[in-house]
DNA sequence: TGTATAATATGACCCTGGTCATTTTTGTTC
DNA sequence: GAACAAAAATGACCAGGGTCATATTATACA
């Protein structure tokens, strides 16, 4: 598959994955502050100018790597290979299984999050909308299904999940929430199913 | 009411508020990123060093200021100033009138909401929780008035609230999101107060 | 093979966030 | 007010993210 491109895209390729093992691997060894731009360079053997020739900047790894990892997650995730048949059901083991990646531990889920987020004007697509997409499609298999309304937007369900994923994920790694950490993930896809409102809302509404 | 403090206190929170003063209409003017730290102390007349005196980092000053708005909105949520008598109805005007502050502007607010998330552990209880407690102040009236289920820690509620808030802000400010914010803000009320669950789901829960 | 052109790599350099030893100010005690 | 202690201000300094002019490498074409 790689012999049809130029050896150029090759070289581009390989230096893309290296730099992308070696900040994967300081990270996690090291944390994301502690690990320097000069040393994750150093580890995949380029200059650090190289570095910002694949990203425009720091944290900008964050989701190349985030999107890296979530691949590896898509095939789990189809009920052939053992995930359940309830699509919702699907929704919280995805969560369940990000939580446990390396790259959703405390020092690096804050940095991705922020990353994700759109601080800037984005002009394109931009990446870090891997797990949202994801989701959506998940959300939108279960619109299919019935257990989602259908009238939503599947990816702005999936923002929303993302996004809330996200602050349970942080509130619990360093904030004290009592119990483990998928009944906390599962709690919260049960709210936004269930919703909020109370009986006095309900009849009104 | 200052007048019992020692002149040490007196100018310490003088000099608190010219660097928050200084730091706002900076970052008012130029956006975040362009402001420098000796920028703002130059504003404020004081040194560099002494900025960091006061705040921990330059993203720390973030959340101070946010507080530092947010104190005005307090009184203009209760009903006898003219407040919607529903609490449901004065959370969605709560989040417009945040979302119209010039510290909601897209080059902010992004990087607010990064320094309200918790990123690393915080020991003790962290600023930038104001808009989080006011939210949840209003949801426990809710509660209260059986518009929001009774069961839920208003807090938790509160805090998701926030969180979807600057959700929905950043992709209104930088995604490409039609109709206008306040709507897009009460429909993100609304999906949360009446959950996204489907027919099926229902029926099976 | 030689040469021109575009893509990529490089590291010296700059800027700014953050630190810290030192100085200045404030409060206290006699 | 002199002498001392505690608090706060200061700016030289450092480290690391990010830039850019230049050097190197790959491709195209004669």
């Amino acid at each position: 598959m790689d012999s049809n491109l130029s050896r150029r895209e090759r070289k581009k390729r390989e230096t893309h994955r290296r730099l992308m093992g070696a900040a994967l691997q300081l990270f996690r060894e090291h944390g994301y502050d502690a690990t320097t731009v000069e040393q994750i360079a150093e580890a995949a053997d380029v200059a650090k100018g190289t570095f910002f020739n694949y990203f425009d900047t720091k944290e900008a790894i964050l989701p190349a790597l985030a999107e890296w990892r979530l691949r590896q997650l898509e095939d789990v995730l189809m009920p052939e290979r053992g995930a359940p048949a309830s699509p919702v059901a699907r929704i919280k083991m995805a969560l369940c299984l990000v939580a446990e990646d390396p790259l959703a531990n405390p020092s690096l889920a804050g940095r991705l999050f922020a990353a994700i987020m759109p601080h800037r004007q984005e002009q394109d697509v931009h990446p870090g909308r891997a797990l949202a997409r994801l989701l959506a499609d998940q959300v939108h298999q279960a619109q299919v299904a019935g257990e989602i309304r259908g009238d939503l937007d599947p990816l702005y369900v999936g923002g929303v999940i993302r996004t809330l994923f996200f602050q349970q994920l942080l509130i619990w790694h360093c904030g004290q929430c009592p119990g483990p950490l998928p009944d906390l993930l599962s709690g919260m896809v049960d709210l936004l199913l269930d919703g909020i409102a109370g009986p006095r809302w309900r009849q009104s509404s």
